[in-house]
Parts: C-alpha cells; structure tokens; sequence
DNA sequence: GTTAATAAAGACTCGCTTGTCCGAAATGCC
DNA sequence: GGCATTTCGGACAAGCGAGTCTTTATTAAC
C-alpha cells in the first residue's frame, strides 16, 4: 500500500481531533473506538505524531491528544512525513539507489512527475480542509458497520 | 514501497528482455546477474509474468523468458497487473473497504486524480519505450556498481 | 538414449510491519 | 495524600513479503 497503516491510522485519528476536537484533549480510547481501530496500535502511531510537535498530549484524567497548531496549519504531507518517513517522495518505482535526474531510471521523467503531484496534494490539503469535508460532504473515515 | 519487490524485478526484467533480447530465450540466470538480484526470486516474478501470456518460456538448453508480444504491445500497467495485482489502482490512501464515488474519504477527489495519473503513464509506457530510452539516453537499470 | 541446461514448484528461513499485552509515569479530582 | 484515568514505553506474538535452497519436469544437443 501507499501508506502504512501506522501512517493511515495516525492520518484518519488526526482527522477526527481536527473534527471532534474543538479544543479539548481527545483520549486516545474514544478515537479508537470511533475509527474502529486497535487502541494500542493507534496509540503508538500518535505517539509518533507527539514526538514530532503536530499533536499535544496530556496524561491523566481529562487527558488524550490535541492538536498542537490550528487545524489549518498541518498539512496531510507533514503528517506522512512524521509517521512514514519521506521514502514516498524519494523512492520511487524501480527501488534504485541514489537515483534521480542524474542517474534515471528509464520510468524517471514520468514517476518524478506523479510524485510532484502527490506532494503537491498532500501539501495542499490541511486537517481543517478533511474536518469540513467530513462535516458538510458527509464523507466517512471508517469502514461500513 | 510503490511496487512490490516482485513487480520491481518483474518490470526491470522485462525490460531487460526487450532491450537485450532480440527474439532469443533469454536465461533467466543472465537476466539476475545483468540486474544484480537473487535468481531464484527472480524466478518467481516472472512466472507471473508468463502465467499471464506477457513472457513465454522454454525449458532445457537455450531455454530462457522471451516476450509473448511485441515488446510496444506490453505496457507497464500490464505488468503491474500481473504481479501486484490492482491494488495499486484501486485501493489507495485509507485503506476502507468499499470505497468509492459513492462512499468517499475526505482525500478522494485528490487521491483519484493522482491514481488516474499513474494509471494514465503506466498504461501509456510500453516496454519498447523503456528499452530505446536504455540505448539511447543511457538510463540504468541496476544499482551504480 | 544420455547428458546437460534450464524453467517450474514448493519448503523453508529471515526481517519488517502489524497487532497485543503489561507495567510505569504522569495528572486531575476528591 | 490517595485514587482513578490516561499516555508512555517496551516486550512479545502473529502475518506477510523477501530471499534461499532443493527437487522435479522439460528440452536441446550429442
Ligand atoms: S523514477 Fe527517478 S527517482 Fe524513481 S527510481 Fe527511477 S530514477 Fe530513481
Ligand atoms: S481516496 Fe477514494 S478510493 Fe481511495 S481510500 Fe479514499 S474513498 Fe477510497
């Protein structure tokens, strides 16, 4: 797959703060819950996000996961990048080594310009655009019940 | 990773055939060590490809893989298809079941587009392109020895 | 027919991702 | 301070893709 499931849980929980948040701490368990998700796979999965300043976290009674910027200001690419690492942007089709436009691969000239484009998307979209999404399209973060 | 190990092997392997095949079988044992990967594994991939009528094969003394068709009638997609199946192209970012049009994630209407690029380029390239991009404009195939 | 070369097929190991579980540390509430 | 709640962190098991090895089947050459 595209994402690791690390990655697209981490994602998807990102999400429903961004939508289901306003401003509280989150617990990890309602998210869980929610996303119908392993609790204590997603756990370590934002854990990741925490480490790397897109989530707050607080322990303890009223505590779980926030957002640490507004919605707006985190980017769908910054949440790959802290779950997944860049290899989605760097690596690419044929899996060669220090590749790029200096030593292509015959797939280079087309690849590279896909791979743009799903940064450029992923740049782009931000959790505030998903939240809404999720809001007036009625689109799901879920699988069918 | 994008593609698969397998896929990987399979697409370079191929291409390899076209390029440096000139009608002859070309022995698998010569197509691992021209790649430098492991032959057995090789193997494997390109029984794929010729269980689905993109290679043909001959046992015994100058046996080896040839292509079944002329080498612009095999597309990249073709291989994909073969190896890795249509996961690539039909599930994608979130991972839900049953997704689509009608049951969308937030990231759909980008997600799509980007799947329709890559389908678009990989249907598009066809292995007599990647083989005269090898001639002629020197691109590699393998790691840098 | 014998032999050598080669693909086909399957059993097996290894490592990474996914997923489970348990204890420790922190924090709000009484 | 004591307790319930919740994240943090590591250990552990399961599943899967990647890679190795061995055996069998087929074919060409002599
Ligand atoms: S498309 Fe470019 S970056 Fe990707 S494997 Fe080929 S040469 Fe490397
Ligand atoms: S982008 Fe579309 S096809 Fe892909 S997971 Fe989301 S809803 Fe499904």
């Amino acid at each position: 797959m595209v994402l690791s499931k690390s990655c697209d849980y981490g994602l998807r929980a990102a999400v429903y703060v961004a939508a289901h948040g306003d401003g509280r701490f989150v617990p990890i368990g309602e998210i869980a819950e929610a996303l119908g998700v392993s609790f204590h796979f997603l756990t370590k999965a934002l854990q990741r996000l925490s480490q790397h300043r897109i989530l707050t976290s607080s322990r303890g009674p009223k505590g779980g996961v926030a957002l640490a910027r507004p919605a707006e200001a985190i980017s769908v690419r910054e949440v790959v990048l802290a779950v997944d690492g860049d290899d989605l942007f760097e690596r690419c089709v044929l899996g060669l080594d220090h590749c790029g436009d200096d030593h292509p691969c015959p797939l280079h000239g087309q690849w590279k310009a896909v791979k743009a484009e799903m940064e450029r998307i992923f740049t782009e979209t931000n959790l505030r655009l998903l939240a809404e999404r999720m809001e007036v399209g009625g689109m799901r973060l879920t699988n069918l019940g």
